[in-house]
Parts: structure tokens; C-alpha cells; sequence
DNA sequence: ATAAATTTGTGCGTATGTATC
DNA sequence: GGATACATACGCACAAATTTA
């Protein structure tokens, strides 16, 4: 390579890319010695201010470091290098509670290791401070991004966010969230295949009357019950739709809706539900109080199954069996692909991961009771 | 000002220093166009080379930017603005359970507002490990921390991570946690005046054989129990070492000692507590199953009071009565404390809040029943 | 609208200082 | 001490962008 005077590139940006081209290919080591500015000098052809002009941006950029009285080295750090944070950012729609502060820890400990840090964002499942959240944790230069979408009405295929990310360069990985694409990466739990085995289970357990209380303002939510829908179908057990109780939630992880629909099953009097499927544990927890009103016993006169297996789940008065969310496992398995992505710059092979989820067997769900199934 | 030849100090380095003064002093404003190239060699009788070293080490320091053609402007950005990353380093002994997603999430909203991001740090409470986070963190130059020691039977003031913190230039907050030092900021419930007021509310109630299970290895568990023995002394109830149950927790928020204690109180007999206060709702709600078991009712037969607040202590079947432990406030006025830190960098007042716990009262705690008021 | 003046950017040559080997 | 290598400093010339007359 030479330097030409007739481009219009200055000489000292292009005596740069030389250089840092020459550190690539000539597979400089860290501390190696670089030749002198006389020499480059010399060899290009330029003066020494121009030398010094290129070496001073190499040193400020960080791929040299330079010695007065003995010389210039090769700092051993790639374009990349230069520019790592050892950030990765973290972005969910709730941070303090359900599964999320789980999923962080198992993020943090794969990031620990590798000398990294979670910067954390909290969209509130808003697809506008989504977008606030996104600028702001690119402003704090991240090398990668996790990311639980905010939700909403809206595909996440059509959404503001998801075309700022795309011109990103930066890798992203998807947690919890499927994305038919073939060029993204995503971790999720199968929440369809989830809300199927729970019901499958109460119906294998002998329920024929099953009920489904779930938010139809949330696509995890949405998918549980489709689950619910297929497992009904598998079994040629009719679909009522007196049983199929869909609620709102206001805002994320807002259970409260829960006891009212649970009220309304229970009041069916003896069309009642023999179980009840709820697409978290929340909601169910929170309905136990007004089955205990309504003078019934869990799981004796009506079967519970919640989905998440929260903490809260096993420490319940009668433990309620639950589809176990893991929530640890896909903060580390999203944290293992989005650390691959950093490091594989070029062929980036994009992981898309659904996990098949298993039911923890508690104490809330029995077969239905005799005088019960006399109707 | 004048630029001294007889100096060791370079010429540009003198100059910059004289124009970074002139920014301050002359109040320049963002956008105001400073002296020429040319204005700057006479009036300082340097060369131009001279001068454009010095304007283009400011530059790369962000203090002034260029327009070729135009001129050299002031970038409004002060010493401490051009080193501000907008990060706030958050390291605590556990991050995803217990009181501290909530204390994260009382942060993050202060820091949102501010356009800061919170980096996590999770000690796991170990003092070594608290010491590698820190310095992790420190790596990715935050402009604060806020910091809830990993704790350990040494006293904070002596340890290493503490002696690290003296020398750093940037503000830190702790919380949970009180230092007996004129010069540190904290954020701290008053442990002991919670213990104190769990257990008054239990004598209040009547009770008169009252039991405490706590951890003895855990600084805030011990001054829970401090409460508990003060509460004894002022209302003149004689302190019986057989109804102060002590366990160990060898890892943080492991309440699984709790049933095996609660368990020995029960084998009392007739000499049994009719109250027990536990150190925090994780042991209280562990052994429920165990008073169950022994065939004893909630409250009526034996009242429990717990200590955070959690959100398990309000789903439980028995609501369980608990000290609030104002989590998101901690979290609040922590990171506002940090902020007015990072803010004022002359005048830091550093302010010590200590924060007197409130109890809710749920249905865990009655009156002792009569039967055992005949004993 | 154009030309001239101004201002920063690029580049060369030279001299001397200072740290390292 | 001498050679080498980077650091500081001056002067000059021309280019490119912008402002001003």
C-alpha cells in the first residue's frame, strides 16, 4: 500500500487505515513494537508531523500506546475492542416483580463472568417508553441488547422499536417473545404448548368441566389460553363458553381482575367448573380467598392449576401446581446467545429457542369429588 | 495570564489550562465563539501549531468543538459534564428476590426521570465478591453508587471495600444500612426501632410469652432482635432464653432455618410462646405448615408477626401481620440523595435518613385465647 | 450573486528538548 | 556518553469551508 497524494483523503488518514490494516495482517502482538516515525517517514514518503498526526489519533482511538525515548506498540486491541463498554443492556417491561427479577439474576451471572455489566431499562409495557428507554440505553454506548418487548396491540414485527433495532449493529436477542423472522435470535418459554399440558393435566386428573381465566390484553396470556383451546380440542371435550373468562389488565401483572371472573364461575351454581385453569399464579393466589368464601375446598371441590411456578406458589397454604416458567434459565440462555453474538462479529448464527415447558406438581389440584360428578 | 517559556510545563499545556479557566471565568455560554487561531499565537505569542495542539486536545475532551471556515465554539460542557457517563452503579447482596427488586425499581424511576440508567452489581453477600463487583463497576466509569453492603461479621468501617470508597472521587449512597461517620450519606430503616414495635404491638395485644427467631449472622436480623429485647425490658417482661430461637441463614434470605426453630417452640408445651415475632415474612410464611401441623390456629391460638411487608405476606390464607419495610421509598431517596450528590460536587452535604418503620396490620395477630390465659 | 476576507484543515521543513537503551 | 525515539515548538504554504463586504 502507498499513500497518493492525488486522493482526496488526507495522507495522515490514510497512513491510519494503513496501519491499522498492517496491525490485522501482520498479526501484531499486544506490546509489539511498531516502526518508528522515522522510519514511516521514510517509507511513505510524508513528513513527520504528518506521521505524528496519524499515530497521535492511533494512541487517542486506542490502538497504539507510545513511549517517549523508546517507541510506538501495538496496544493488541481490534476496531471492536476499542469501542467495547462491557455493557449489555437489559430492557423488560417490569423489573421488580413477577418473573423478570429472575430472569435479570440469571443474566447477571452469565455477564458477571465475562467481566460484564447489565444496564437495566423498564418499558412499564409501554410501547412509547419503550422507544425512550431503547435511545436512552444506546446513548450509554451497550455492546448488546436483551429484550423483552413492551407488547401492546400491535405485531412487534410492525413496531417503532423493532425498526430502530434493525438498524442497529449492535446484536439483540428476544426474550420471551417469538418472532417469525429468520434473522433474529429469540429465547422463549412455548406458552400455547404450556397452556395445553396444564389443561391436559387437570383433564388427565379427570376434570371434563374446566374453566380458563386469563387477560385478553397480553399475548403470553392469549397464547395459554389458545393452549387451553387446543387441549380441550385433543380431548373432544366441548367448549363452553360460560367457562372461558377473559379479563383486562390495566397494567402489567395486574392480577386483580382475577377473583371478580373466578366470583362469576363459581356462582354458575352447580354448572360450576370441577377446575380452573389460570394463566398465572398471581391471578389464582389471589382467588383463593373468594373460593374459601364460597364455602369450597381446594383441591377437594375444585382443582387450581396456575402457570410460573412463582415462590409464591409453594409457600400458599395448599401449594398450587403451576406450569414452571424458567425464568432463570432464560435469562441465562438469552445472556450465553446474546455473548455469542458479541463475540462472533462476522457469522452471527442466529439461535431461536422455544422451550417446552414441565408442570410442578403441588396440592391444588385433585380429581374431581364424588358428589360432583353424581350431577 | 501569560505563557511562561521557563516553565517545564509545554506551552499547550498551559494554554488549555488558561482557556479552560476563561470558559469558566469569562461565563462563556454553549455555542459562544471563542478567540481565533490566529488571535490566540499574538495575543500569547505562540505558534500556530502551537495553539491548534492545545484547541485540538480540548476538542477531543469535548470542551470546544470546530467548524472548519467558521470558527472554534464552546461546547458548554463543564469538567464533570465531559467525563458523565448518565451511569449509576447498584450493588446489593441480592438482586433478585427479597426487598431489593423493589429498592431497584425505586431507583430506576428517580434515574429514568434524569435520563441516568442503573448497572447492577450482585455481591451474593460476599465481601469478596462485593469487592470484584465493585471494581467492575468502577471499570464502567459510573457517576455514583449506591451501595447496601454484602455485610459478613466484620464491621463495614474496616473492611476493604469500605477503604476502596474513601479514595474514589464519586459520590456513593448507602442504604440499609447505618456508618458511624460524620462524611457518608445513607438511606436506612431503623432496624432496631422495628423489632421494638413488631414486639410492642404483640404485647399491646396482650401477649405476654413472646418468641423471636431470627438469624444471628445477619446484621439487620440481630438489630431486629436488639428491638425485640429493648420492647421486653420497657414493658418489664422477663426475657426467657428459651423462647429466643437464633439460626443461621448461609445464604441470603434462606428462611429454611425457620421451620426447625418455630418446630422447638411448639415442643414447649404448655410453656409454648403465644406470639412469636419472626425477622421477616420469608421465615414467618416457611412455618405455617409447621403450627399447622402441630394443630395450632392462626391466630387464634398463636400470633405471628413478620417483618417487610412482602408481597406473600398479603396472599397468604392468614394475611400475615408485618413490619413495612418501605422498600421503593429506599430505593427513592437513596438514588435522590446520590443525584443532589452528583449534582453539587463542592458543597456535598451528606444526609443520614433513618427511617421509622409502620406496621400492617393483617390477621395474623390476636389476643392470647383463653385457655392458654388460665395457664 | 460574486468576490474577498476569514478561519480551520492538511502538509512540509526544521530545531531543540527529554526519556530510554 | 552516545544513539535512538518520541515531545515540544516555530515558520511557512496552500486547501477547503464559511462569512462578509
Amino acid at each position: 500500500m502507498r499513500i497518493d497524494a492525488d486522493k482526496p483523503i488526507p495522507k495522515y488518514l490514510q497512513l491510519k487505515d494503513i496501519l491499522r490494516h498492517y496491525f490485522k495482517n501482520e498479526h501484531y502482538e499486544l506490546g509489539q513494537q511498531i516502526p518508528t516515525e522515522n522510519d514511516l517517514m521514510q517509507q511513505f514518503q510524508v513528513s513527520r508531523n504528518t506521521v505524528r498526526q496519524a499515530l497521535g489519533e492511533l494512541e487517542n482511538e486506542g490502538f497504539i500506546y507510545k513511549k517517549r525515548g523508546s517507541g510506538s506498540f501495538f496496544s493488541g486491541k481490534t476496531q471492536e475492542d476499542v469501542n467495547q463498554t462491557y455493557l449489555i443492556g437489559v430492557l423488560t417491561p417490569i423489573i421488580a416483580s413477577y418473573i423478570y427479577p429472575q430472569i435479570i439474576e440469571g443474566i447477571d451471572d452469565v455477564a458477571h463472568k465475562r467481566r460484564y455489566n447489565i444496564v437495566l431499562g423498564n418499558s412499564k409495557g409501554l410501547p412509547e417508553k419503550e422507544l425512550l428507554c431503547l435511545e436512552h440505553l444506546l446513548d450509554k454506548k451497550i455492546d448488546g441488547l436483551l429484550l423483552e418487548p413492551a407488547g401492546g396491540i400491535q405485531k412487534i414485527e410492525d413496531s417503532k422499536t423493532f425498526r430502530m433495532l434493525k438498524t442497529l449493529t449492535i446484536p439483540v436477542v428476544f426474550m420471551d417473545w417469538v418472532i417469525n423472522q429468520p434473522d433474529v435470535s429469540y429465547i422463549s418459554l412455548d406458552d400455547v404448548e404450556g397452556g395445553m399440558r396444564a389443561t391436559s393435566y387437570l383433564i388427565d386428573a379427570g376434570h371434563k368441566r374446566i374453566a380458563c381465566v386469563y387477560p385478553n390484553d397480553h399475548i403470553p396470556g392469549l397464547q395459554r389460553y389458545q393452549g387451553y383451546r387446543k387441549a380441550l380440542e385433543a380431548n373432544r371435550i366441548k367448549y363452553e363458553s360460560t367457562l372461558d373468562k377473559a379479563g383486562t389488565i390495566l397494567r402489567w401483572n395486574d392480577a386483580d381482575y382475577a377473583p371478580a371472573l373466578t366470583k362469576e364461575l363459581l356462582d354458575l351454581g352447580e354448572a360450576r367448573p370441577t377446575a380452573i385453569f389460570f394463566f398465572n399464579d398471581a391471578a389464582a393466589l389471589r382467588s383463593y380467598a373468594t373460593i374459601r368464601e364460597a364455602g369450597l375446598k381446594i383441591p377437594e371441590d375444585i382443582s387450581l392449576i396456575g402457570f410460573d411456578d412463582s415462590e409464591m406458589a409453594s409457600l400458599a397454604d395448599v401449594p398450587l401446581t403451576s406450569v414452571v416458567h424458567p425464568k432463570y434459565q432464560i435469562g441465562k440462555l438469552a445472556a450465553e446467545t446474546l455473548f455469542d453474538h458479541i463475540e462472533s462479529k462476522e457469522n452471527r448464527v442466529h439461535r431461536q429457542i422455544i422451550i417446552n415447558p414441565t408442570i410442578a406438581m403441588r396440592n391444588s389440584v385433585a380429581s374431581p369429588s364424588a358428589h360432583l360428578k353424581v350431577f
